[in-house]
DNA sequence: TAGATTGTTAATCGATTAACAATC
DNA sequence: TAGATTGTTAATCGATTAACAATC
């Protein structure tokens, strides 16, 4: 799976930022039918210069219209692309814990191009419960899944302990990326893609501006 | 609570970097117990350069020695204080619902210097359950609550149309920091500190990574 | 001493903003 | 036309890295 036309690539921070662009665009098409928006406008949700959107948007051959702004479905079509929302990648969950269970809840996946297509726990006596719309199955299954459902990532809500396992398991089985929440470093194969979201980071930065505020 | 010595104030970036610091250094520890470290071992594990991370102790005064390396207990000790994790900031869980049962459940929190001292919910059918170490109020006894235990940060896991009014009420309550998991954009006075935490720009950018892999 | 690593400055790199002619 | 906003370059800003003398 190549580059999509018109970058060479994007930058984590731009993932970000066009993660931003999409959320307000398309929340202020919710509210407020409109078909054009401005790069100020955007800006300002985010507390930026609007050179930076209109620099971000040109990047990805959005053109705007001088006096009027932006397009707004287009807009929403052309960031969708870039971030690759309608190629459709299969994960699964591993860990069927209160967090696993959330995120197996969690319907809005699909609307970022990932589909969940199973929940694993290594419990026996989880084993065949129903949690949201999944059956938890036990993780002896996973390989045997992950290879009929062409699963390309793991999600990873296991304890601490249980982690490195976990992925080495999930690797075995074809899996090329992993979303950590365990909070704890993997080793793994240069070729995998791994993001560690680390909860207590978020919790560190909030706690740290309100201790320090005025 | 003014700002700590040695410093005006992290950026949010730095905080960042001293998370991954206080963990790298706590778990080095854990696995290899050494009273020093170096620079460019912190460096390798986060792929930046060593001088950034001898910069960043020296901001706050963290002073290593020649040929050795920093002192690990002394260093866990000042990244402990100048994030403030000593200084204990009370929070309460509004939602009950799987991934507010998820964080209620997370005991690292304490680790970080924040306490959850109460999980709420607006069904009255969920008043009374155990979730956790936390029995479920109903949310008309949020404000009582916060003002009892002098809770400071609310953690929102209401669905998206549920967190603007739940943030209202809290802010109301005497709240000053939101931890948002609603997905939603707040609209709150320019003192209370928010972070909004959007699980999915972590998934676009696993997604993003792995669709571009080689 | 020889080897390793710091502390720190200068150089580099990259990202953001300012500015404004072009254009709808 | 007058007003608004884009597209884009140049200027600025800030963060990261390179380098190396100082030091344990």
């Amino acid at each position: 799976m190549g580059r999509r036309a018109g970058t060479d690539g994007l930058t984590h921070i731009q993932v970000e930022r066009f993660m931003h662009y999409y959320h307000f665009i398309a929340n202020r098409q919710d509210r407020n039918p409109d078909d054009t928006f401005t790069s100020a406008q955007v800006a300002e949700s985010a507390g930026m210069d609007g050179s930076l959107v209109r620099k971000d948007l040109a990047a990805i051959n959005i053109r705007g219209c001088s006096g009027r702004g932006f397009r707004t479905d287009e807009s929403l079509e052309a960031i969708r692309y870039i971030l690759g929302f309608d190629e459709i990648l299969r994960a699964v969950i591993i860990g069927a814990g209160r967090l696993g269970g959330a995120l197996a809840s969690y319907h809005s996946f699909t609307d970022y191009g990932v589909e969940i297509c199973g929940l694993f726990d290594i419990a026996p006596h989880k084993t065949g419960l129903t949690i949201g719309a999944f059956e938890v199955r036990h993780v002896s299954s996973l390989p045997n899944i992950v290879r009929q459902m062409s699963a390309s990532i793991a999600i990873l809500t296991v304890p601490p302990e249980a982690a490195q396992e976990s992925a080495d398991n999930a690797v075995a089985a074809g899996i090329r990326g992993i979303w950590n929440f365990a909070g704890t470093r993997l080793e793994l194969p240069k070729d995998v893609c791994v993001r560690h979201e680390h909860i207590s980071v978020g919790l560190a930065e909030l706690g740290y501006k309100l201790r320090n505020a005025t």
